[in-house]
RNA sequence: GGUGCGGUAGCCAAGUGGCCUAAGGCGAUGGAUUGCAAAUCCAUUAUUCGCGGGUUCGAAUCCCGCUCGCACCUCCA
């Protein structure tokens, strides 16, 4: 069964084989650490997650890297003046404000004026966010996950092999720039040429800001500026790093090679970030590749529309699971379904009404695994990818991630017969390798038995309802389903009498 | 203006030359079941694939033109 992957690099769907057999080292951007991380962040970090369970499942070893950008960089940090507010103290702002309206408790931080801690504040939050959605990647962290404050030394050191290849030089106003006319290949990877760059430029970007680059193109590497909130010492100065090094550096750092299997990110990344990557990254290496894979997932877009604050429909994680969108509590299997369940080339459109079909879709895939469980003990037989089901699974997201088409395999082979529910429990527990929902990893019960705060005790009322049942009071019967359902649970019967479960969202 | 992706049933969505009189899911409708519901099960739900040409024995799938949507080219996943 071969791979295949839509590799961006070179716009076509390509064999994929790692440069190591069985070994795949891949590079995921991660999330700036400046505020809540949002449901489009999410659906690029959980498509590499799939990514990296499904090669896993197909029998390799795979190294995910992902960095946690918390060096405080400028809004505007594209201008050779790194102008602007900076992103470390903005957040900061919004922080204290928070703690003061209440949104943020009392101790989650101590003060929000040192940077690291603002910076550590949102890496929690993100790792917590992650290990609800099941990002197998945030339960490596540390170790997987590097903060780019850690590797500013190394930083320095590409840097400096870069001005010593020729590939950056140190402008008039002292800051080191990559030359993009060193690297030819600069825009392979976007489809930009030079000359476009640099009539792209006219008219946005202000002269004053081109007058220290020899192409308006040319971006920072080290900005040497004493007033920066987070700074360091370096050859060229106190000051801080551009924002596309720390990419470069970290992945050859950790995955210990030059050139690397796969490295995802959003599509907006595609340019000028990963573009930059790539000229760093081969400049210093000499390599014709960094990545071999460049793959991007499409943007979210929010009921039809792009996402965004002013908008109202920019919605956060911890929104999501809260109710901002259903109106009660989302399981996070839910979400996480929800963001995996599209396929990533596409611009995917959440939308309530697609969260409520996810929440259909994890509870019937739920209650079939709790069924096999049931059947067999917990006991499943041994199978392997050639099952008929998982070949058809894993063949269609063999071609380049084909998730409808393996879901397509999974839903007709649930409501089939299970003469063999050992057998189907296997092949679920493999399939559940990859989607995590079912039932999903390290997350609570998705059927709460224990009685809600304040008096309210589903179970007592299930019981009320049998009774009332059987004494012919449906009056009776039907007030108590009422009550369940307008406290967000279902109700149904079953042989052992009315059972409620908690709606998933 | 440049670059890339896409327009398939009420909605999501697979299929990229014959097995397609087009997977799968949701929804809807009818039936079984039920005190009534829910859940479950069964059945039905696109002769048609944005529009117009063309190539072919044959096209949703290839080519040309048009059109609409999205994204990037500037911080953004």
């Amino acid at each position: 069964m071969a791979i295949r992957f839509y590799n961006s690099l070179t716009n076509q769907t390509e064999d994929f084989q790692p440069l190591e057999a069985g070994v795949v080292r891949m590079y995921s951007c991660g999330p700036t650490v400046y505020d809540f991380a949002h449901i489009g962040n999410f659906r690029s970090f959980l498509f590499a997650d799939l990514i990296r369970r499904f090669l896993e499942v197909m029998g390799n070893d795979v190294t995910h890297i992902m960095n946690i950008t918390d060096v405080g960089h400028m809004t505007d940090d594209h201008l050779a003046d790194g102008g602007g507010e900076d992103k470390m103290e903005a957040a900061a702002k919004r922080l204290k404000e928070d703690k003061k309206s209440g949104k943020v408790p009392d101790g989650a931080i101590e003060n929000p004026d040192d940077p690291y801690q603002v910076a550590q504040f949102f890496t929690d939050a993100f790792l917590e966010d992650s290990r609800k959605l099941g990002l197998k990647i945030a339960f490596e962290y540390p170790q997987n996950i590097p903060h780019a404050t850690n590797h500013i030394q190394d930083m320095q050191e590409m840097i400096d092999e870069l001005i010593k290849s020729g590939h950056a030089y140190v402008g008039p106003d002292g800051a080191v720039y990559y030359s993009v006319e060193s690297f030819p290949k600069y825009g392979s990877l976007s489809g930009n040429t030079l000359d476009q760059l640099r009539e792209g430029s006219g008219g946005r970007v202000q002269q004053n800001d081109q007058a220290s680059k020899k192409h308006p193109a040319d971006f920072l590497l080290w900005k040497p500026d004493q007033s920066h909130i987070m700074k360091w010492d370096s050859p060229w100065g106190m000051g801080y790093p551009g924002w596309h090094i720390e990419c470069s550096v970290m992945a050859r750092k950790l995955l210990g090679r030059d050139v690397i299997d796969i490295h995802t990110g959003g599509e907006d990344l595609i340019f000028p970030h990963h573009e930059c990557e790539i000229a760093q990254s081969c400049g210093a290496s000499g390599e014709d590749h960094f990545a071999r894979f460049w793959m991007h997932a499409r943007f979210l877009m929010v009921e039809g529309e792009k996402m965004s604050k002013s908008k109202g429909n920019f919605y956060t994680v911890r929104d999501v699971l809260g109710g901002k969108v259903t109106g009660r509590e989302v399981h996070p299997a839910v979400l996480r379904y929800e963001l995996i369940r599209s396929h990533y080339g596409s611009n995917m459109n959440f939308t309530e009404k697609g969260l409520k079909d996810s929440a259909a879709a994890v509870r019937k895939l739920n209650e079939f695994n709790a069924m096999l469980e049931a059947k067999t003990g917990g006991e499943a037989a041994e199978v392997d990818n050639s099952h008929p089901v998982l070949a058809g699974f894993l063949g269609a997201l063999s071609d380049n991630l084909n998730i409808s088409g393996a879901l397509g395999v999974l839903f007709p082979w649930m409501s089939g017969p299970h003469e063999n529910p050992q057998e189907s429990l296997a092949v679920l527990r493999t399939i559940n390798r990859i989607l995590d929902v079912a039932p999903m990893e390290h997350a609570e019960e998705l059927q709460s038995e224990s009685s809600d705060a304040g008096g309210f005790d589903p179970a007592e009322l299930c019981k009320g309802i049998d009774d009332a049942r059987a004494n012919k009071d449906y009056g009776r019967a039907d007030e108590l389903r009422n009550q369940l359902q307008d406290a967000g649970y279902e109700v149904r019967n079953s042989p052992e009498g009315t059972i409620a479960t908690k709606q998933l969202a």
